[in-house]
DNA sequence: ACAATCTGTTACATAAGGTTACATTTATTT
DNA sequence: AAATAAATGTAACCTTATGTAACAGATTGT
């Protein structure tokens, strides 16, 4: 793989902070966070230097049009703008002073993913990393292929899956004999936190075990940790 | 990335001028800029020549049609023109007597970046089409040769795809197991950003689907990520 | 001019994923 | 041990995303 893009988030949410940079990181890029504009000042002074910043438009203080027309005056460094839905004006004007994209909330961090290689492949800075080709794992007789997403079953079948179920197993093979909570699960799969009275992943973890289980009453692969969340019980090794 | 295309900027506003100078040459473009038809015209007679011109239809002086008329009496180099809103009338005449696309003002300056990337492509000078010999690639046992725009599939055969098939196809092909959001498709393929509820990545994705996969209703090569895009799923290696 | 092809749009069918409600299980308290 | 509380399992429902047939305008070839 090419060596990684860094990035810089400027969010005044720390949890929106630290989940894009998870979410981030988990997809290659090297990353670096700052809360404010003096922050993002310091950072931007330090080594590695910043291939592609991420900024919300609202921040205290200098907000994310201050800091672009500042960062403009001495770099080109490829900004793209966190900003609030369904206001064109400030999407228009942020573009017009140097923002190379923009992207209005609430935003689901693929597409954030998505913008982010758009731009950094318009900018011209290196190729797109390239994407692993191989990465199969085996785990209980099951083989599972994280970049081409699919599964196949001990009895050699390929058994399909839906996108998200495939993405919470991917989330469990890829941390096995490892409990994870409802939260961690949520964060590695849609990149997102839990709303208060959040039952999906329980929802979820069913559907996965009707379809890799004997017996879903009786899971053997996929324990449930009481208070804790699910975890994959098999152990896993490259294949 | 190849040598980047000479832009030429006419526009009475210097404002607006400098802000379409500094926006296009942040994605990848070189820029030169003319307040008038009499500075147009010396700018046109320099080098390096200008590969695309984008020209207001008001101007003091002569107007864009004029210009565009003169300009097109001894060069086809291609035309974007901006026109105000809703005068329906001028941008038909634009567009008869010889530019390559118009956008009403006020546009989003990415819009105007698809425009350019779409009538360059059209006018067959992006890097895209550049001289590549040959350039072939093998996926999951077919073959495809992106110069020569064929595809020969497992069993030897030539596969006929349509031009808009094969770009998307290429596109996936260049990208391989990398999940590509529709946008990103269509930037890919046609230059151009969705329109609100636009299917038609979905539509030709279908159609490929139909062309390549054994059973198109359990898509192995081509694979639907919810809420994300497509992807190729096979690995790609040179051939 | 006509036919054939291509491509985007529309409309509708299907599928996925989330929310809710309630059943069931497990833990805690009395 | 029974009662209570809390966590988990899951069916049913609803919203949204995707698949695709049918259509229409545009383009290309004859």
């Amino acid at each position: 793989m090419a060596e990684s893009h860094h990035v810089l988030i400027v969010d005044d949410d720390g949890e929106t902070r630290e989940l894009l940079a998870r979410y981030l990181g988990r997809n290659g890029y090297t990353v670096s966070v700052a809360g404010d504009g003096d922050e993002m000042e310091a950072r931007l002074a330090q080594d590695p230097p910043v291939d592609l910043i991420v900024l919300d438009l609202m921040l205290p203080g200098r907000d994310g049009l201050d800091l672009t027309r500042a960062i403009r005056v001495r770099s080109s460094v490829p900004i793209v703008m966190l900003t609030a839905r369904g206001d064109d004006t400030d999407r228009i004007v942020g573009l017009e002073i140097g923002a190379d994209d923009y992207l209005p909330k609430p935003f689901n961090p693929r597409e954030l993913l998505a913008r982010i290689r758009t731009v950094l492949r318009r900018a011209g800075r290196s190729p797109d990393s390239l994407p692993v080709q191989r990465n199969r794992l085996r785990f209980a007789g099951w083989e599972i292929d994280l970049a081409a997403r699919d599964l196949v079953s001990p009895a050699g079948v390929n058994v399909p899956l839906s996108a998200g179920e495939f993405d919470l197993l991917a989330a469990l093979v890829e941390h096995p004999r490892q409990v994870l909570s409802r939260d961690e699960l949520l964060d590695l799969t849609r990149g997102r936190v839990a709303a208060p009275f959040d039952r999906s992943v329980d929802v979820q973890i069913g559907r996965l075990r009707r379809r890799l289980e004997d017996d879903p009453r009786d899971p053997r692969l996929i324990k449930t940790v009481r208070g804790g969340g699910y975890m994959l019980a098999a152990p896993v090794e490259a294949a």
